[in-house]
RNA sequence: GGGCCCGUGGGGUAGCUAGGACAUCCUAUUGGCCUUCGAAGCCGAAGACCCGGGUUCGAAUCCCGGCGGGCCCGCCA
C-alpha cells in the first residue's frame, strides 16, 4: 500500500495516542498539530482534555508521554507546555521517502488509484473575443487542479462548456455576417477579428431598435433550431474557440473535451427538464413564462423567483446549464466547476432546481474573484481589457531580458526557450499561489515577478539540482540515511517526505494554492542545503547519500512544478 | 433594501473548515555573503491579525454589531 513515509508516521502517532487515551478512559478526537521548530515533528495538544480529566494540560501531556513507548517510526515522545511532542525516526523516514522518489521519478507524489471519475469543467468563457486577464484565473486554476487530482490518482477529464446559444453568440454571428468593421484587429486571428464585429453589433443594437429586432428574431430562430442560423452561430463560435485554444496552449493548458450548449436544446433534454420543473409545487406561471419561487431555498434579494422558461417557450441559460449538469452527472462520479463569483446566484438557483427535481447529486464549485484593473472591471463588450495574449508576450519579453543578463553564453534559440519556460511559469505561479476567492488588482510588476515567491525561484532550485547531478558521474543509489546528520539535510529530507501528503491534501480539499506554498518551501530548503552542504566535494558514503537527496529534491521540485503547469528546466 | 465573498507588517500573502506553545512567507527598506557544486541564491535587522462587544482557562480563527472593498439580485449569458 502506501509508501508515504510521513503519512505512516502520522498514522503510528494516532494509533499510539488512541491506545494511550483508551488507557485513560477518555474519548476525544485526535487532532495533530505541527510542532514548532526544535520541539519535534508532530504535536498533540492536551488542552481539550483538561476539563474532562480535571488535571492541568501539562500534567496530562506528561502522563501521556510517559505512557507511550516509542516504536516503529516514533523515535521519541516528550511533553512540553501541555503538548505531547512526537519525534520521527529520521533514518527510516529519509530512507523510505528518498528511495520512493528515486524509484518513482516523475510519478513521485502519486497516491493510490482512486475509483472516482472526475469531470472538471473550467474556462468556458464566451467565445466572443480573446481571453482577458480578468477571466484568466479560470484556466490556470482548473488546469492546476486537474494536474494535482491526476497525480493523486483520480481519473480526470477536463471540459469546456461552449456558450453557443445565447444573445452574445448571436450578436457576434450577426455582426460577422452583416457588418464590415473598419480598423485593424490587434492580431491576425479570428478571436481578435470577430470581437470587433461583436462590439460593433452591440453598439448598433443599442442605437438602432431595428437592429435589436433583427437580433431578437435571429435568437428566436436559433432557439427553434433554424438550420441556417444554427450554422452561422456555430461556425463563428468554433472559429473563435480554436483561436482561444491557441492561447491556452501557450500557458500549458489543454482541455480534453468541448460540449456545446446547443446540444441540450437539440437533444430535447432541456425540454424534458422544463416539463419536469413545471410539475413542481414551487412553480408559478406569469404571462406564459414559468418560474420557481425560491425564497424557501435561502435565496434572497429583490427577486427570489427564477424564470426557467420564457413566455415564448424557449429556455434560459441556467436551464440549459441544468441539462448540462444532468449530463455531467451521468458521465462522472464527481463534477467540479471553476466559476467566477458572478455565477454564485445562478448556481444557487441551479442547485435548488436539482433538489426540486429530486436529484441527489450536486456539483462542487470553486469560485474565484475577478482580476480587475486599477481603473475598474474588465469588459470584452466595452473593450476595456488587458488581453491574456498581451500579458504572455510581455512575460516572454521580460523573461528574455533576464535570461540575456545572466546567460549570454547560450544560443539565441536556447535563451528564447528558457525565457518562455520562465515567463509562462511566472505568470501561472502568480495566479495560482493565492486563494481563488481573494480579489486581485492587476499590476504588471506583480504579475511578472521573477524573484522570491515565484516560479523562477523554484525552477532555479530545480536547475541547480540538475547541475549537480550532471556533474556527479557514477554514484551508488544504495545510500545510508545515517550519514545525513546536519539540520539542512534533515529538514530537506523531511520536506521531500511530506510531498505525497501535500498532494493528497491539495487533491482532497481542492486547494491548489497550498501546493504553490509547498513548492516555495521546498525550494527554500533546497537552496539552504545547497549553500551550506557540499555535495560533489563530499567523500564516499556522504557523497552518495547527498546525491540521493539532491535527486529526490529534483523529482519533488519537478513534480510540484508540473502540477502547477510550470515546466522545470535543467538550466536557466 | 437584501444575500454572498474579502479585510493580517508600507505593499502582497499563509494560517480560519476541526480555537492553543514566540502568526507563515515574499516584496520594499536596511546591514552582510561570490578564491568551494550556478548570487534568479544565502544570512541578519526592523515592521502586521479593520473597529467594538461576546463565548472560553485561551480568539487571527467561533458568535453578534459596525466600518471599508468586491460580486450579485434580468423572460441576459
Amino acid at each position: 500500500m502506501t509508501n508515504d513515509a510521513f503519512q505512516k508516521f502520522k498514522d503510528e502517532v494516532s494509533d499510539a495516542l488512541r491506545y494511550a487515551l483508551d488507557g485513560l478512559k477518555v474519548d476525544t478526537p485526535i487532532v495533530l498539530d505541527k510542532a514548532p521548530e526544535g520541539m519535534g515533528d508532530i504535536a498533540f495538544p492536551c488542552f481539550p482534555l483538561a476539563k474532562k480529566l480535571r488535571k492541568s494540560p501539562d500534567a496530562i501531556a506528561k502522563d501521556l508521554a510517559a505512557t507511550i513507548v516509542p516504536k516503529g517510526m516514533i523515535e521519541k515522545v516528550s511533553a512540553s507546555g501541555g503538548y505531547v511532542n512526537f519525534h520521527v525516526m529520521f533514518d527510516v523516514l529519509a530512507k523510505v521517502a528518498i528511495d520512493e522518489a528515486l524509484e518513482k521519478k516523475d510519478k513521485f507524489g502519486s497516491g493510490g488509484k482512486k475509483e472516482a471519475k472526475v469531470l472538471l469543467e473550467h474556462t468556458s468563457v464566451n467565445p466572443t473575443g480573446p481571453i482577458h486577464v480578468g477571466r484568466a484565473r479560470n484556466p490556470m486554476i482548473g488546469d492546476t487542479l486537474a494536474r494535482i487530482l491526476r497525480l493523486a490518482g483520480y481519473d480526470v477529464t477536463t471540459e469546456f462548456y461552449v456558450n453557443d446559444m445565447g444573445r452574445q453568440a448571436v450578436m457576434m454571428a450577426w455582426g460577422v455576417k452583416n457588418l464590415s468593421v473598419e480598423g485593424k484587429p490587434e492580431r491576425e486571428r479570428d478571436d481578435y477579428r470577430f470581437v470587433l464585429n461583436y462590439q460593433e453589433a452591440n453598439k448598433r443594437s443599442e442605437e438602432d431598435p431595428s437592429v435589436k429586432e433583427l437580433i431578437d428574431e435571429m435568437l428566436l430562430k436559433l432557439e427553434h433550431g433554424d438550420p441556417l442560423v444554427v450554422k452561422d452561430v456555430r461556425e463563428a463560435c468554433r472559429k473563435v474557440l480554436s483561436a482561444l485554444v491557441e492561447t491556452l496552449k501557450t500557458i500549458n493548458v489543454k482541455i480534453d473535451d468541448f460540449t456545446f450548449e446547443s446540444k441540450f436544446v437539440e437533444n430535447k433534454s432541456v425540454e424534458r427538464i422544463i416539463a419536469k420543473l413545471k410539475q413542481s409545487e414551487h412553480t408559478r406561471e406569469s404571462d406564459g413564462a414559468y418560474y420557481l419561487e425560491l425564497e424557501s431555498f435561502g435565496i434572497s434579494g429583490r427577486e427570489t423567483k427564477w424564470v426557467f422558461t420564457r413566455a415564448d417557450g424557449t429556455s434560459v441559460y441556467t436551464t440549459r446549464d441544468l441539462a448540462y449538469h444532468m449530463d455531467k452527472f451521468a458521465r462522472s462520479d464527481v463534477t467540479i466547476n471553476i466559476l467566477g463569483e458572478d455565477h454564485k446566484l445562478a448556481m444557487q438557483q441551479l442547485m435548488a432546481a436539482l433538489s426540486i427535481m429530486g436529484v441527489a447529486r450536486k456539483p462542487e464549485i470553486i469560485y474565484y474573484a475577478f482580476v480587475s484593473l486599477p481603473e475598474g472591471k474588465m469588459s470584452t463588450r466595452k473593450g476595456i481589457v488587458v488581453n491574456l495574449d498581451d500579458l504572455i508576450d510581455e512575460a516572454l519579453d521580460r523573461a528574455y531580458e533576464e535570461v540575456k543578463k545572466r546567460r549570454a553564453d547560450l544560443s539565441e534559440e536556447r535563451m528564447r526557450e528558457i525565457a518562455r519556460v520562465v515567463g509562462i511559469g511566472a505568470l501561472r505561479y502568480n495566479v495560482v499561489r493565492i486563494q481563488p476567492e481573494k480579489q486581485i488588482v492587476f499590476k504588471w510588476e506583480d504579475a511578472l515577478n521573477f524573484e522570491g515567491s515565484s516560479a523562477p525561484f523554484v525552477q532555479y532550485a530545480h536547475a541547480r539540482a540538475c547541475s549537480i547531478l550532471s556533474k556527479a558521474g557514477e554514484w551508488s543509489h544504495e545510500f545510508d540515511p545515517k550519514v545525513l546528520q546536519n539540520d539542512y539535510e534533515k529538514e530537506l529530507a523531511k520536506t521531500i517526505a511530506a510531498f505525497p501528503s501535500v498532494i493528497e491534501e491539495c487533491a482532497g480539499h481542492r486547494k491548489i494554492h497550498v501546493l504553490a506554498g509547498y513548492a516555495q518551501d521546498l525550494a527554500t530548503q533546497f537552496n539552504q542545503f545547497y549553500r551550506f552542504v557540499p555535495v560533489l566535494k563530499a567523500d564516499g558514503k556522504a557523497r552518495d547519500a547527498r546525491l540521493a537527496l539532491v535527486e529526490a529534491s529534483k523529482w519533488a521540485l519537478g513534480n510540484a512544478l508540473y502540477c502547477l503547469g510550470i515546466e522545470a528546466p535543467s538550466e536557466m
